[in-house]
DNA sequence: CTTGGCGTTATTTTT
DNA sequence: TAACGCCAAG
């Protein structure tokens, strides 16, 4: 047996290590692969799929979930690399959301839902939930999207609100969360609409309550592959688990040493349970990595050793031992991102490397800044990846806020969004008489705005204008049938002449890229409309949700130095990784020293160390300021931990000048070549 | 509505 | 320190 690895540059075709044989082939009973670093987990799930195939389970009987649309993405163009595109289409690949939405999609009427139902993302819920806070009397601001996370860890958790009557919750005020909870529910099922966390929830309900559902799933889903095992929570497992039912048809993969999600949710135990809950599971670990040189992988080895395990394992590498894993002592925060800079100058030109090589990686988002610094000062391209997702942005929210409404009437959230976006003169004063008409009537907004009581409610103007808005959207919705999504974004686009109000109305000198993301929007509905030609709207806009659109815009291999939280990291690769800020309060972080917190620390820079191939350097500064202040650091305990690891420390006082010096001559070097 | 000033707050966030 | 969000006043 053999499998193909598409890397950017080569394709060759390796054998399967003994192990990985295994895996694919094992299928007679629930099997948990424990998959470390860089052993090639995503060819043995892919490669399964081609043997299962071969095995005679027809393509849409086999079904692989992943977290991230990242990753099943990978995994598709990793399967159709084998196998002809109609079997590869037919097969259920994507991430937990998705399934589950395809699920509610078929079982909307037993869910209670009527076509057109609208996803309401995070900003939207916690819209509503602060409404529902202001009503009980606080003070929403930040509170709302505290409680926000709360709801969802607990439907994470598969509650109920019956369950949740004597339950105390981590938030800084009182609330009644039973009452809260069945509200918040009751809201979204008055607007058509479900959350984020009901994607997964309802299904698993679903399948717990009524039978026939459950077979007809259990029917359609014959085998079941499970990505990223460790980071399920309660209610992900629930999902697999009813899915499965006693046929043990599941392979899991994942890896308790690279378990990071646990403070959102995420039960790392869940590998565990496998074990009681299926007691014929088998267990199949795979140390071979391929991508590390062996000086990276030792060190990773030995601070991994510390963590307490239930599944022992420690990768090896055929690669060559490689240079020692570097530590850079730096004086402050400033010489550390200069050195970093300087040293990434040096070694690209010593060793013609692309930019692309290079990741710095760190604890926390506000570590970028004095890199993003250095490396302008250097003009050395680089992305720092993270931040906002494309679905917070006004100008897209907006657009998507107006083709929800219009696929769904009733989703007053939306309405309230763009009533008065572009200016229609709809203020906040007759916007609030208006939701008290539509509230006493027990009707949606947009029903409202064809009331025919609206004459003895309101007048003048505000009367009008609400009247116009509401014909307005009337129209629209009659337009669903005849046009595609694409050319009623357009339409709705001309209308409100969006292009225009963004002129106006957005000084930020950002207007241009405004723009362009709406566009990009619009190209993007284009995209989808033409995988499912036979999607409504409501399915469209449904779709679109659940896809990260950065995520391709930044895997457009720019050419650019990668910077990203040890997060945002995990199942990326890079030749040259520098794992910066390794202080104690920083990682492990300061609210995170003891326990099993720390322990996740210890996995974080574990996941750090194991992304580098070829090369990886370490660095701490002695001292930094922080809110002003400066203080002294210890460098991290973690570096203690690798006294026994081949590590070459540099620079312990002093050393900067000679650091920069080193940068400047390599940079002089490069500037007379370049003039030849 | 927009602007400015002040007070608050500083981990990670796949969908 | 700095960045963000809220509120109040023009």
């Amino acid at each position: 047996m053999s499998f193909t690895v598409v890397n950017k540059e080569r394709v060759t075709t390796l054998p399967l290590n003994s192990q990985q044989r295994a895996a694919v082939q094992y299928i007679k009973s629930p099997l948990l692969v424990v998959a470390g670093a860089g052993s090639g987990k995503t060819r043995v799930i892919a490669e399964k799929i081609v043997y299962l195939i071969k095995q005679g389970v027809e393509p849409e009987y086999i079904a692989a979930v992943t977290f991230t649309n990242k990753a099943a993405r990978e995994m598709r163009d990793r399967v159709a690399l084998t196998l002809n595109s109609e079997s590869a289409r037919k097969l259920r690949i994507s991430t937990f959301h998705a399934l589950g939405l395809a699920l509610i999609r078929e079982e909307q009427q037993s869910l209670g839902l009527k076509p057109g139902f609208t996803i309401f993302d995070p900003v939207d819920s916690t819209a509503r939930l602060s409404e529902l806070l202001t009503s009980q009397g606080i003070k929403a601001a930040d509170n709302a999207q505290l409680l926000h996370q709360e709801v969802s860890r607990l439907k994470g958790e598969l509650m109920t609100s019956e369950d949740l009557t004597s339950i105390d919750y981590n938030l800084p005020f009182k609330v009644d969360m039973a009452y809260i909870f069945a509200t918040y529910n009751h809201t979204l099922r008055v607007c058509n609409a479900i959350d984020l966390d009901d994607l997964i929830y309802m299904p698993v309900r679903l399948l717990g309550s009524d039978p026939t559902v459950l077979e007809r799933w259990q029917k359609r889903i014959r085998y079941l592959l499970v990505d990223e095992y460790q980071d399920t929570n309660a209610m992900q497992y629930m999902f697999v688990k009813r899915l499965i039912g006693s046929r043990g048809c599941v392979t899991a993969v994942g890896d308790d040493d690279q378990s990071i999600y646990s403070w959102r949710g995420a039960v790392p135990d869940n590998l565990v349970r496998l074990k009681s809950d299926f007691p014929d599971l088998s267990v199949i670990k795979l140390e071979q990595n391929y991508r590390s040189k062996g000086a990276i992988l030792k060190t990773a080895n030995l601070l991994i050793e510390r963590n307490s395990h239930v599944f022992k394992k420690k990768l090896h590498s055929s690669l060559g031992f490689g240079e020692p894993p570097r530590v850079m002592v730096c004086k402050n925060g400033d010489d550390e991102s200069e050195r970093v800079a300087l040293d990434i100058n040096h070694d690209r030109f010593m060793h013609s490397r692309r930019w692309r090589d290079y990741a710095i990686l760190y604890r926390g988002n506000h570590q970028a800044r004095p890199f993003e610094k250095s490396l302008r000062a250097l003009n050395i391209p680089y992305v720092v990846s993270g931040g906002i997702s494309f679905f917070s942005l006004t100008e897209i929210r907006d657009l998507m806020a107006y083709l929800r409404l219009i696929a769904n009437p009733a989703d007053d959230n939306a309405f309230l969004r763009i009533a008065n976006t572009p200016r229609r003169g709809l203020g906040s004063g007759s916007l609030g008489r208006f939701c008290e008409f539509a509230a006493t009537r027990q009707i949606s907004l947009s029903d409202a705005s064809r009331h025919s009581e609206l004459e003895s409610s309101f007048s003048g103007r505000s009367l009008k204008n609400i009247v116009e808005f509401g014909k307005w959207l009337y129209q629209k919705t009659l337009m669903i049938g005849e046009l595609t999504p694409v050319a009623l974004a357009e339409e709705i686009l001309e209308d409100i002449n969006y292009r225009a109000w963004l002129e106006t109305n957005v000084k930020d000198g950002k207007q241009g890229r405004r723009w362009e993301n709406v566009m990009d929007l619009v190209a993007w509905i284009g995209q989808i409309q033409k995988k499912s030609p036979d999607s409504d709207l409501g399915q469209v806009i449904a779709d679109l949700l659940l896809v990260d659109m950065l995520d391709d815009k930044e895997d457009a291999d720019t050419e650019c130095v990668k910077l990203m939280t040890l997060h945002a990291a995990k199942g990326l690769e890079f030749s040259r990784v520098y794992l910066v800020g390794m202080e104690d309060g920083l990682l492990p972080h300061r609210e995170s020293l003891e326990g099993s917190l720390l322990e996740e620390e210890r996995r974080l820079a574990y996941v750090g160390i194991t992304r580098a191939k070829d090369d990886l350097c370490m660095t701490f500064a002695r001292q930094r300021s922080r809110y002003g202040e400066i203080e002294h650091r210890q460098p991290s305990r973690f570096l203690e931990e690798l006294k026994e690891a081949d590590l070459r420390w540099h620079g312990t006082v002093g050393d900067p000048e000679e650091s920069r010096a080193r940068g400047q001559a390599a940079l002089s070097k490069m500037r007379a070549s370049l003039a030849e």
